[in-house]
DNA sequence: ATCGAAATAGACAGATTGTCTCGATAAGGT
DNA sequence: ACCTTATCGAGACAATCTGTCTATTTCGAT
């Protein structure tokens, strides 16, 4: 009392934060959303219920914060696939390929759902359209390549890419990973 | 006290029950799922929280019954279409339009990520398996007619259109709906 | 060494929970 | 019409959780 975790301050309230983020995290996937309360968090992090208070002040805030830890991953390992020289259909390929892998390692279901739930769709919707404006700025560059759809915007087949790569979560396979960005792919081209 | 809403006590368990489901629903998403109560569901029900009991445990369980009602219900209407006479892409198209519209009016979340916050995933999964089900007795038959892609099973193919079509509940407009009806179907034709 | 920051046990009042009782009322059956 | 069964719910109870606050101790920062 106080008992620090690191040698400074910064670091410490860092770990704090973390070990909130993650506990908290765990707790909901034990006990579901409703059976998990700040007592509980506050007892399996390892710190006060007053100092709980100081970090969040309810579980809904402890969630997003997480929810946006994750975001923000994804998007900067997406971002960096994007980035990378070649041609635009190629790099589309491998965010999409990416974006279905963090999927699929995610399981089912994810945070992206939270804000359905926690009356904050604004949070959610924020979360799509990060992720849904990368996918458009690469469909815009395939468009300009003639190897994309005309009938439909890059704005909605970036929607429907998002949604349609969920699907990832409930597949048995990477190869089965693979072949759902095929699909996802061959429906953006041009038909004839 | 007792004060029976119909005339018989059937007709009455029946109006309170489906009563109490609309009503946490209507709380949730005033108040986000955090925040609602069993004593703010009997009081907004008009029932004593007693009897609230006496009908559900708890608001998950609440919240589980109404997610079940509208599965069944768009279960039933999806059914129908798929049963139509005709050819089976034209049926399929008309499954999968019909449910698009269901995800487009839903809005942007709707009930089926329950499961993945409320501890309970194979709700969540069964209905996804009933709904890719269907279409995947559709696909089956659309393959048989040489106007399927081969590469990918019938199985997974559902699983695409189920979580794809789930754009419509983003999109501005119900043409918007039908552009994206058309891309999933574009996804599942055998490619050139 | 000094000061500001941080932690926390404990307390407090309020809210909710899950359960139960018992009296009142109404449906159901004969 | 009468009796039985079912239902409701106000109120009570003990337990739990919440959000806030205080006083004390410890530790990083300078």
């Amino acid at each position: 009392m106080p008992k620090l975790w690191t040698d400074t301050i910064e670091a410490h309230r860092h770990v704090v934060r973390e070990t909130i983020l993650d506990t908290t995290w765990g707790l909901v996937t034990e006990r579901g959303l409703l059976a998990v309360t700040m007592s509980q968090i506050a007892e399996r992090s390892g710190i006060g219920r007053a100092t709980l208070y100081k970090y969040f002040p309810d579980v809904e805030s402890i969630l997003f914060a997480r929810h946006e830890r994750h975001v923000s991953e994804h998007l900067r390992h997406l971002a960096e696939l994007g980035n990378q020289p070649g041609e635009a259909e190629s790099r589309l390929r491998a965010v999409l390929a990416a974006y279905a892998l963090i999927c699929h390692h995610r399981g089912q279901h994810g945070t992206e759902e939270l804000g359905a739930l926690l009356h904050r769709h604004e949070i959610v919707d924020r979360a799509e359209q990060q992720i849904g404006g990368l996918f458009q700025g690469l469909l815009v560059e395939v468009a300009e390549a003639g190897r994309l759809r005309r009938d439909v915007s890059p704005e909605e087949l970036a929607s429907f890419c998002v949604h349609a790569l969920t699907a990832a979560g409930g597949l048995p396979s990477e190869d089965a990973v693979h072949r759902l960005v095929e699909v996802t792919l061959s429906g953006l081209r041009p038909q004839s």
